[in-house]
DNA sequence: TTAATCACG
DNA sequence: ACGTACGTGATTAAC
């Protein structure tokens, strides 16, 4: 039996485009060509090739004129035009399908489906083939028969038809699908059919009568309101099944299906290669034998003594090293560069070779692991001026820390770091290669790059916030924090017992044992078992977050109990096990601050992650008492309300500006001045709703989401927006011209010029847009905070270096610093601290910060 | 691998 | 009518 698939080309397009499109992120080549819809087109090609092994295949597009809506004009209108973007891909399709050595067909006035059919008919009459379409399209059902199924795509996953399961689902032969729109309709084609008649009822008359003429031959069998109905739309019935119905005579140039061969081998040929080098598929790319490259390493030298180095003053290099974290990982290898040379080092040379270059000016990729990695082995890495890293970050690159996504759409044949070294597929001969051709790339690209950031106006911020803010993470980061194991140790006997009490609490209440961690079991358990109100389903089961459950507090004692629980086991797995993970042999924790990855210019740390050490709850703060300084004590220092003096700032909101330079509680001031009152009368609750309102403002809330917050109604909570808005009339001025302006520019920027680009604001769907408004809002006020610590950092850092302060900072809370003091340095670190934290920038509102000491860090507030 | 949950600013 | 607050990371269950 020969196996043929047919495939409805325009389908996937169509639907690969959607997929992604609404977005707003685009996936384009360097060149700006829009690329999405070729994407998934090619992934669901290779897919169907994969699952159907097929010998025989064909795809269908539709093109020109179309004989329905020739005769119709109804037929397909108020069809939103196809976007321009989805048009310029189309071409492209053809061309991929003939580099795969696929058979297509596209003629007018037919419709794909029309070729599908009559592709489908010669299957039919040929009893040596078997056939299976391939599309989303719900009008293809009608080809289905004993040589003929087909695959339905759905939005995850497929259905599979023949005219058994077809028949089991409908009831009906699948031929009589024409009748089924002739009387249903299609409102995705604007098929009219019988108004007032749906899919269940058309199929009930159809299972009586199979075919709408067979049914107006019985009409006097059928009654009342329907006949009439029936009876009324007669004519559009029959135009509408006319429609319908799939042609299956196109003159296709085609002598039998044999010309249909498939041939899997031209999936290597150059055509196909090539296409995908300009649309930039790489991850298809990596199917394909390697090329050599025009670049070429004609000088690579593998040094054997430190002494072979011949370098000229300004010199790149590259550290490979054998996983992400560099505080455990080993070196690989190294690459150097200079303009006439390239170099590779191995491990053993390494330090030699770099005391080598101390007296060159330096590039490199990731600085700070370089730093942290170069410390282990003893030396102070000092003279770098220039992280490829971090300039791309900046120029929003997405690059995940892998300098090959750089380096693959430049034609070099570089392995990713995900593929290779971090899955063990390690070619050893070729690696030193590849290194040195990594060296090779951050000098070669290093002018553009730099050009670049100027053209962007964030040079400045590159070199004189994210440059030296390197060597004060690094440091951060070796010095680590000390994590006393012993304290941990004891808190997790005590909550093994705890949580051990509360499950069988729990068990007894619910009347059995289950897994309480598992959402879809304790769901059941709350909302079937002991039917509780208000369940709210998710993919797999029920919601049981703690908005939900704090709902359901007064209906059941086992609530409070799951609360309990869920506290006390995220405690014990995230916060003492999983810290205890992270502790190194030196009794300490050595996070990686992730400098390259915020959208805003936040950082993030992992490994430990050192910024989500439980607070607000009073359990979880003893995890803090573990937390010890490995100097003296411990001094926090953190900005109040720095977004809001932002804010202020940015908006040039008068009254807040006046607010923060008269050092009011901001909080209560608002809740006066929304309330009404004087603040001498402003009680906690009425502070806590200004606070979150304030809040809500910053982030671009919704009457909506503020009540939800609140427990109030929503129309309450847009009263309370509103009347804000009245009170701060800069504050609401700001946020429509930074929507204005975002929409205008595609992008906003922080008060040091860090840029984020807003895609968002492209997309065709509403809700993506609104988001998009929100981040613009959100960005230059959460970024510039993220600059303006940064700028402490240096300060404090450089200072301490200036007066060769022994005090250490070691950790960084997006608004705080914790330092880790000498005693005998206390008074000047804490003068310093504070001083370089309210200067690091001069706002038209003062900075303030508080501090406090600590013998651990649970007693710094 | 993804979804749900919950920890932080 | 829709769906609803910005930015993160770790753990667990379930696919």
């Amino acid at each position: 039996m020969k196996k043929l698939i047919l495939v409805d080309g325009n389908n996937l397009l169509f639907r690969s485009y959607y997929a992604t499109a609404y977005s707003g992120k685009m996936m384009r080549n360097s060149k700006g060509f829009p690329t999405n819809a070729l994407y998934g087109f090619v992934s669901m090609m290779r897919k169907i090739i994969e699952e159907e092994n097929p010998e025989y295949m064909a795809v269908a597009f539709d093109i020109g004129k179309n004989f329905r809506a020739e005769k119709y004009a109804f037929y397909k209108d108020g069809r939103k035009e196809t976007p321009n973007e989805l048009i310029q891909q189309m071409p492209y399709a053809r061309k991929i399908l003939e580099g795969m050595g696929i058979k297509y067909f596209e003629l007018a006035p037919y419709e794909a489906d029309d070729i599908i059919g009559t592709l489908s008919k010669k299957v039919v009459e040929d009893p040596d083939f078997v056939a299976t379409i391939v599309s989303s399209d719900r009008d293809l059902l009608q080809l289905i028969n004993d040589q003929v199924d087909i695959k339905l795509l759905k939005q995850k996953g497929h259905i599979r038809y023949n005219p058994i399961t077809f028949f089991a689902e409908y009831k009906i032969e699948p031929i009589h699908v024409i009748d089924l729109k002739a009387l249903a309709g299609d409102s995705s084609d604007n098929i009219p059919g019988v108004k007032g008649i749906g899919e269940k009822t058309a199929l009930n008359l159809l299972a009586t009568y199979q075919t709408i003429e067979n049914l107006y031959e019985h009409i006097d069998e059928v009654k009342g309101k329907m006949k009439e109905k029936l009876l009324e739309d007669k004519e559009m019935a029959f135009v509408s099944k006319e429609i319908a119905t799939i042609y299956n005579e196109v003159p296709l140039e085609i002598q039998d299906l044999e010309d249909l061969k498939y041939d899997a081998s031209s999936e290597g040929s150059d055509d196909l290669r090539s296409l995908y080098e300009e649309l930039e598929f790489y991850s298809l790319l990596k199917n394909f034998q390697k090329r050599e490259v025009d670049i070429t390493l004609e000088n690579l030298q593998v040094v054997m003594d430190e002494n072979e180095l011949v370098l000229d003053t300004i010199a790149s290099f590259y550290i490979e090293m054998d996983g992400t974290n560099y505080h455990t990982g080993n070196i690989l290898g190294m690459g150097i560069s200079d303009k006439n040379h390239t170099y590779y080092i191995s491990k053993e040379l390494i330090i030699p070779c770099m005391k080598k270059l101390e007296d060159k000016i330096l590039y490199t990729f990731d600085l700070k692991k370089s730093m942290v990695v170069l410390k282990r082995l003893g030396y102070n890495l000092e003279n770098v001026n220039y992280d490829l890293m971090l300039a791309t970050y900046l120029l929003n690159y997405t690059i995940k820390d892998d300098i090959a996504y750089l380096m693959r759409p430049e034609g070099y044949q570089v392995e990713l770091y995900e593929e290779g070294i971090l899955k063990g597929n390690i070619d050893t001969e070729r690696l030193p290669y590849e290194i040195a051709l990594k060296s090779k790339f951050i000098l070669e690209t290093r002018d553009k790059f730099v050009l670049d950031l100027k053209r962007e106006d964030m040079f400045d911020l590159f070199s004189t916030i994210e440059m030296p803010l390197v060597k004060v993470l690094a440091s951060m980061e070796t010095f680590g924090v000390r994590v006393d194991k012993s304290i941990l140790d004891e808190m997790k006997e005590e909550l093994k017992i705890k949580i051990d009490r509360v499950s069988h609490e729990i068990y007894n209440m619910a009347g059995e044992e289950f897994n309480i961690a598992s959402t879809k079991q304790l769901g059941e358990i709350l909302f079937l078992k002991l039917g509780l109100p208000g369940g709210v389903k998710t993919q797999k089961g029920y919601k049981t977050d703690v908005k939900v459950m704090h709902k359901l507090l007064g209906s059941h004692p086992i609530i409070a109990s799951i609360l309990e629980y869920r506290n006390l086991s995220k405690i014990y797995s995230t916060y003492i096990e999983g810290l205890e993970n992270f502790i190194y042999t030196d009794g300490k924790v050595h996070t990686i601050f992730k400098q390259t990855l915020t959208r805003t210019g936040r950082l993030s740390s992992v490994e430990p992650n050192i910024q989500n050490i439980p607070i607000k709850d009073e359990g979880g703060r003893k995890i803090r008492k573990a937390f010890l300084p490995t100097n003296d004590c411990f001094l926090s220092a953190d900005y109040s309300q720095i977004e809001l003096r932002i804010l202020a700032h940015i908006s040039k909101s008068q009254e807040l500006i006046d607010a923060f330079v008269n050092d009011q509680d901001i909080h209560t001031k608002v809740a006066a001045d929304i309330y009404g009152v004087p603040e001498v009368a402003v009680s906690k609750k009425m502070r806590s709703t200004a606070k979150a309102v304030i809040f809500g403002i910053v982030y671009g809330i919704s009457g909506f989401g503020l009540g939800e917050n609140l427990e109030i109604s929503s129309k309450e909570a847009k009263q309370f927006i509103e009347k804000y808005y009245e009170l701060y009339p800069g504050v609401k001025r700001y946020m429509d011209e930074i929507v204005c302006e975002a929409y205008q520019e595609g992008c906003v920027r922080t008060l040091f010029k860090r840029k984020r680009e807003i895609e968002e604001l492209n997309s065709s769907n509403y809700m993506v847009r609104q988001a998009g408004e929100r981040i613009a809002l959100n960005t230059p006020i959460q970024g510039t905070s993220a600059d303006i610590i940064k700028k402490a950092m240096i300060a404090i850092y450089e200072e301490f270096e200036r007066q060769n302060i022994k005090s250490k900072l070691v950790i960084q809370v997006h608004d705080e610093l914790i330092i880790d003091l000498v005693e005998s340095e206390k008074e000047l670190v804490t003068q310093i601290v504070t001083d370089k934290m309210v200067h690091a920038i001069e706002l038209s509102v003062p900075l303030k910060v508080s501090s406090d000491y600590g013998k651990d860090w649970y007693e710094t507030k």
